[in-house]
DNA sequence: ATAAGGTTTGACAGCGCTGTCATAACCTTT
DNA sequence: AAAGGTTATGACAGCGCTGTCAAACCTTAT
């Protein structure tokens, strides 16, 4: 609050710099002197300021949470995980919004300088980066133009010799198509989410991995692209519950749009879980919102923003590692055994 | 990214200092100066350090989102409009989840100073504060001691010397339960939201406000509290339409019990918005993929981040303005007139 | 022409911390 | 017991900016 470190220094009988020391948890401190200084720092309530070690150092302790997502839970979580590293090693996060699609490039000029202009006010230590923007080549680069480590969330593609956080879409894409087969299900629709996500093709084939290997032929009728919102959810249903020969499983690649399938056979009087059951991805709040309750996949998305800031923060790990977390599959009311 | 405010200064041939008035809009400086320093400044891309700027303004140019909710769209909101005040003005928006009811006091220590511990460390210039933190002791009084300045967002309360945004949530339930009367609802049922929310007795308020002026009784009976979970919705419907004489409409005081009613009623057979009329609260995104769409009322809660950053940054107005920002009906399909 | 008052500019110190490098203290080992 | 090696500590400069205060300049009034 008030006391500076000189102040502690003073009340303790060292000098400045190994007070430095020992709040840094640098080595080479006789633990005598350390524990002597902590107990001073204490009592005096000394908080370090940011601004004086972050000019001195030239390390902001901020790190950006960049986004472009039209889902604010998938966000809240990825914050969530982000804050929790952040505030074990005494970093903060600055949320920034990267609204991509609604950018104008000021006359004449690029996105990529656009996007570089606004990054460029960001004093930060890293940036995490989640999709789409990963993705993105424009933003990729201005992040890198401007010397910015930062850390990909469930990247599409590698990104060269930069660490990365994701989980395995296929396998757990894989996962709940197999569990629908399980269930006796062989009429079995996939509704592909927004190409501009890298996640859904990784999603799709995760659904083709395992119909090959059922061996069950999947019907080009029964594949439908939607864009992760729910409306495209009641699109796809409505098509695909109005064929001669509709699915007795509809897969959506996210909740959103697994709702709007939900919505829909609930308006054609199509029984689910009886007639139809019906798979999502992602468990949002929705899953469990609405009726049935969906069964779905659980992402590991808080851990995924925590290992992402971890990454950044402690810059002493491989720069190529590739972290992949677990997924869960979620069974809920929306599927059951195949009719009769 | 490089360039100091000295390389600017040489460049455009003045001092330093001068360089600097330009940059924070300080007045007295020569015109023709002024716009030879932007030149400068642009053409150098130029980027002030924010971390020299704090350290000897003693200031952050930070802003602090601070929260306990668990809905996190509506955080997202807040945050998105925080965020565009902040960048209007060279700031940035550190998030700061506070999760209070988990919060262990160190042995012996009391909350507040728990609390005060975990804000110390945010050397922030301001700190807005969402419900129901805004409604917390031990958080306003950490705050208050620290000496930082705050914005409360909707609270419940005056807080003294202190700037306020708010919306009108009694005149918005008032509106609402308007709407259903004049669909002809006579026999309304109201749930409560969480206690611990400011805005839940606010809610009721308008309700009975409206039924007042009406002149339709209040049955004990049609009144519940739930927690603005989606659980307490189903739980509250499922008592209220096993009634003798059940409501032909529910109004809950958020989306998400709203969401339960309309799948606890969907459950039970009971067509909406045919034999029920459902209300909610907040416009959030569930509001849209239940089925039917939910007729519900829209906060302001981007306008509300906004205004509550804006005031934390811009401190020149009067300490003790109300901001009271406009909320709207929004009429869909879960409401209707009632059965004869 | 000179004084008074206002506007515009610059020199300089110092915000609170950390990096660098020198020094001191402490071990070993021969 | 001295040399050499390691560990622990401190002196000091300076990070990039702004606040203070004084100087220079430009008006207008006398």
């Amino acid at each position: 609050m008030k006391s500076t470190i000189n102040d502690v220094a003073k009340a303790a009988g060292v000098s400045m710099k190994t007070v430095s020391r020992v709040l840094n948890h640098e080595p080479n401190v006789a633990s005598k002197t350390r524990e002597k200084v902590m107990a001073v720092a204490k009592e005096l309530h000394y908080s370090p300021s940011l601004a004086a070690r972050g000019l001195a150092s030239s390390k902001s302790y901020l790190i950006a949470l960049l986004y472009d997502d039209p889902s604010p839970s998938y966000i809240a979580n990825i914050q969530k995980g982000a804050i929790q590293a952040c505030r074990e090693r005494g970093y903060h996060l600055v949320a920034e919004p990267l609204n991509i699609e609604n950018m104008v490039p000021a006359e004449g000029g690029n996105l990529s300088a656009e996007i570089e202009r606004t990054l460029q006010r960001l004093p930060v230590d890293g940036a995490i980066l989640t999709p789409p923007l990963c993705d993105d080549g424009n933003v990729v680069r201005a992040l890198q133009h401007l010397n910015i480590p930062y850390a990909p969330v469930a990247p599409s593609a590698s990104h060269g010799n930069v660490a990365i956080v994701q989980m395995d879409d296929v396998k757990a894409a894989k996962e709940m198509t197999q569990y629908l087969i399980s269930l006796g299900h062989k009429k079995i629709a996939f509704i592909k989410g927004h190409p501009r996500h890298s996640a859904s093709p990784r999603r799709f084939e995760g659904f083709r991995e395992a119909m090959r290997k059922a061996e069950i032929d999947i019907k080009p009728e029964y594949i439908r692209t939607g864009d992760f919102h729910f409306r495209s959810g009641i699109a796809a249903a409505n098509e695909l519950l109005k064929l001669s020969n509709p699915p007795t499983a509809i897969f959506a690649s996210n909740d959103d749009m697994a709702a709007g399938v939900l919505s829909a056979a609930n308006r054609m009087g199509v029984a689910v879980p009886g007639s139809l059951s019906v798979g999502g991805f992602d468990d949002t709040p929705v899953a469990r919102i609405v009726w049935p309750q969906m069964t779905t996949v659980r992402q590991p998305i808080e851990a995924l923003g925590f290992a992402a800031a971890k990454l950044l923060i402690t810059k002493d790990m491989p720069a190529d590692i590739v972290q992949t977390l677990e997924h869960d599959l979620i069974v809920r009311g929306s599927t059951g055994p195949v009719e009769k």
